[in-house]
DNA sequence: TGAATATTCAACCGTACGCTTGAATAATGG
DNA sequence: CCATTATTCAAGCGTACGGTTGAATATTCA
């Protein structure tokens, strides 16, 4: 029943052998944090040295692993190298990466939470006070779920634009007016990350404290046309 | 600019510390296979290490590591401990994984290239010969690839199975008929596993030489229509 | 109770990994 | 040409990892 010869064997070894050099390249913490950076965009080693808070030769050969896995790829400007993520897809399966640890370890809501209980919420606003300057245009709200979650169901008048498009098209969103980003569940990483890109650019960013299953726990209306948000 | 409080980085730490986790659980190919395996339906340890050619005790402490990052749950079933995926979002991440290290790494395409480049093709047929056999119905062309990819075309009256639902539906294939897989690009690593599964569960299974793409270079009708297959 | 069996535990070995430190290698600018 | 600067190379250190081997732990069945 089994065709199991050795040549299939040493086959399947090697494949599987490649299918793990990308796991290895995401099996250091401080990778995936340089993956999500450059999901926002193209970064020097200095640069990503300094937002990762590592030393510039660790961050430099922490690199050198992820070109190694085809993850990113590097290229000289001048007197600096220019890292950037070697594909689209890599982004995607960063976030898949990130959507699959939040779902599955406790952990990381756990920690969240914890981070911000301590810190109070000095950049979480409740949907409740949200609602009425959102019809008075005194803020943006920003989804920054996938596309298809948002379809799903979103803040009213919420603006979508999903994490790894952000960076993208940040032009879309009205500098003037404050943002508040939001994502599903009570432990936001997407929205936290959000908000630190925006507030990088110049913006007046916070993160909603609810997502939208709770908003209809609430009973709040959840909209479904899309809205704001071009190309 | 930068709110780089020394508590903020202890969160982000503590946070990629959690999305590294997963990482490390694939990062070994054996678990990759595992997962893979598990990914055709729940397992004894003793048949998952037969599988995938490892010790008892090897796989033992593989699915423990697998366990420990929430991504397989155990379930003691008489004296066995059947491992299972511990949720669908993680056969997906397999999946992802499976994609990127596809897309990315020349070597994956190379390794299946040479496998089968060896063997001649024994498994593999030819569309040309089989595009009049699926129309006098003496086959069933099985397209395992996503969903999306499948309505953005496909083989004329293939049935749409993506690889990770498969197990699941392999009812809705007839058995008296053999079965050609296939996937896209030339390497097709997903439908050499569908093969192997149609052949475990009794059926006449082989792989399509070329996918899609290849199609329409050669100027084939490519359908749109959904076909064949319920739920 | 006691034999049989599936799984896990525990100790061990060699290697690879993550990180640091200090020197070497480009590329720019005076 | 030399100083400066960004990056990489190279060596070293402690730890963790993948795998083996043999014993210990459940659970079933007689």
């Amino acid at each position: 029943m089994e065709s199991m010869t050795t040549a299939h064997r040493r086959f399947k070894d090697s494949l599987y052998e490649q299918f793990a050099r990308v796991g290895k390249a995401v099996a250091a913490p401080k990778r995936v944090e340089l993956l999500d950076l450059l999901g926002q965009g193209s970064r020097t080693v200095e640069a990503l040295a300094g937002l990762a808070a590592i030393s510039v030769p660790n961050a430099s050969q922490h690199l050198q692993v992820l070109r190694a896995a085809r993850l990113v790829e590097a290229r000289k400007r001048g007197l600096y190298v220019e890292y950037s993520l070697a594909d689209d897809e890599v982004g995607h399966f960063v976030v898949t990466l990130r959507g699959l640890a939040a779902a599955r370890l406790a952990e990381v809501e756990q920690i969240t939470r914890a981070h911000f209980d301590g810190r109070g919420g000095p950049d979480a606003v409740a949907g409740d006070e949200l609602i009425g300057r959102v019809r008075r245009g005194e803020v943006t709200v920003l989804d920054v779920q996938p596309a298809e979650e948002y379809r799903a169901g979103h803040f009213p008048r919420a603006v979508s634009i999903p994490i790894d498009e952000l960076k993208a098209r940040l032009k879309e969103l009205p500098k003037d007016r404050e943002v508040v980003a939001y994502r599903r569940g009570p432990y936001c990483v997407m929205a936290v990350e959000a908000v630190e890109l925006l507030r990088q650019k110049g913006f007046t960013a916070r993160r909603m404290e609810l997502g939208v299953p709770n908003w209809r726990a609430r009973g709040w209306r959840v909209a479904t046309v899309r809205r704001g948000a071009g190309a």
